[in-house]
DNA sequence: CGCCCAATTGACTTAAATCAACAACGGTGG
DNA sequence: CCACCGTTGTTGATTTAAGTCAATTGGGCG
């Protein structure tokens, strides 16, 4: 059930079996949701914290005008919103994109896990910083990235983080996402977007048609985004 | 000497005396920077964190054109790398704006920390998904916000924060950054940030002169950038 | 089949960048 | 003490990347 989040963790760091017990213990309630669906509302009090097992999800917080900016994409394996275990109430939306399956952990669990497992609780906590780090290169991208260069990063992390958790197939990956969920992730109208990912194509860099992404030249690709997958910190050799 | 720091902390939760004492004891070595000095390198392992006790730092990642985004700007009281705490090493630089003091903690002393005190470990955690916030709060401005409610959301984020460690006088505060800075951290060209401070000068919302940011009508201000402070996390009531 | 949303494309506008010149400021050394 | 120099700030003219508007096509599904 917690294959893929353990995927995630086992990319980064060891996991024992007794840390993986601790964790399939503590999730309760499997459940499917259809897609638009608002997980998790900004402001609310929460006392579990969602696991995504399948589908994709996101972050995302809005202006008055309406315009909303996705401020993470999330993906089978994520700990959606691991953030409130600390923080109590989020300050941003958690939204299904597309059909997702998703297991609440209680806190009442984490909290027994900080008591008994300080290392997978800095696993955890690094889980969070690991978001963070994905915020930065976000931030780099929206304010000091072309809109091509942007589009196709977003395309190169989403390759690897799908990858990791065994969702890319050669160089080619699902993703069941609209243009306007893209513009929504690039801070770019959805028009521009269009125009970009059809500029990506002619440059035989990158397809995205039917939901499928097709990497057509990942150095090339990785190049025009600037793309070092430092930042997801997948140091980690399994021994 | 960490008195800063347990401001922002107790902004948001108590913090018990034992608790108190066990941050005061794992600080060394004090010591003074000069502005633009990098007291982080992106990717340098670490085994300190470093707390910022006066002055400003910020972190930043830059593109191989040269160009640099700050992510973060961090204020007297911040522990501006607890990140690597969980991450090992960073994927940004930690810069000084101006002369800092800062203080080391041991990534050790750390640990003990979160094996013998488990409410202040949540805080630490909180703290660092704090700057998740944050920097959530900035993707929003950087993806959807105009150049001038994005330069004014930024006076009044830093407003509120230095307010908590009682760096705010009245409606005024000292800002020694350049318009280069602020550009840098807005995502936006110095040339363009002067005509925002011109404009919000002009329509007496904030003026920044002299190093000194002076708010002339806050709530007008709050407006033009729509800013919301729940995003700082800011409900906690001491009893 | 027809409807609705998403994708596509072209024409045009605009916010911000770029380029360039110059003024103000602050620190340093003669 | 003040002249000099590099950085920062300021402003205007111009360019450009991305947005806006609008029309059309296309696909999936009830």
């Amino acid at each position: 059930m917690i294959e893929r989040h353990l995927m995630k963790l086992r990319a980064r760091d060891s996991v024992s079996p007794q840390e993986e017990e601790a964790l399939r213990s503590v999730a309760r309630d499997v459940r499917t949701v259809d897609a638009d669906v608002k997980l998790v509302r900004a402001g609310d009090e929460l006392t579990v914290s969602t696991l995504l097992l399948d589908g994709m999800a996101c972050r995302q917080k809005d202006v008055r005008s309406g315009e909303r900016q996705i401020t993470e994409l999330h993906v089978a394996g994520d700990f959606v919103d691991l953030h409130s275990f600390t923080l109590k109430r989020l300050d941003h939306d958690i939204v299904s994109l597309t059909p997702c399956q998703v297991v609440a952990v209680p806190h009442a669990g984490l909290r027994r896990i900080t008591q008994e497992f300080p290392h997978l609780t800095r696993l955890l906590w690094f889980s969070t910083n690991l978001d963070a780090s994905i915020h930065r290169e976000w931030m780099l991208s929206l304010g000091r990235r072309s809109a091509l260069a942007r589009t196709a990063h977003l395309f190169c992390e989403l390759y690897v983080r799908l990858g990791i958790v065994g969702l890319a197939q050669g160089l080619r990956y699902d993703l069941r996402l609209t243009q306007i969920d893209l513009a929504e992730c690039l801070g770019l109208t959805s028009v521009h977007v269009n125009r970009m990912l059809r500029e990506l194509r002619e440059r035989r860099l990158v397809e995205f048609r039917q939901s499928t992404v097709t990497i057509l030249d990942w150095d090339a690709l990785q190049r025009v985004a600037e793309f070092d997958p430092a930042y997801l910190y997948l140091e980690h050799r399994p021994q």
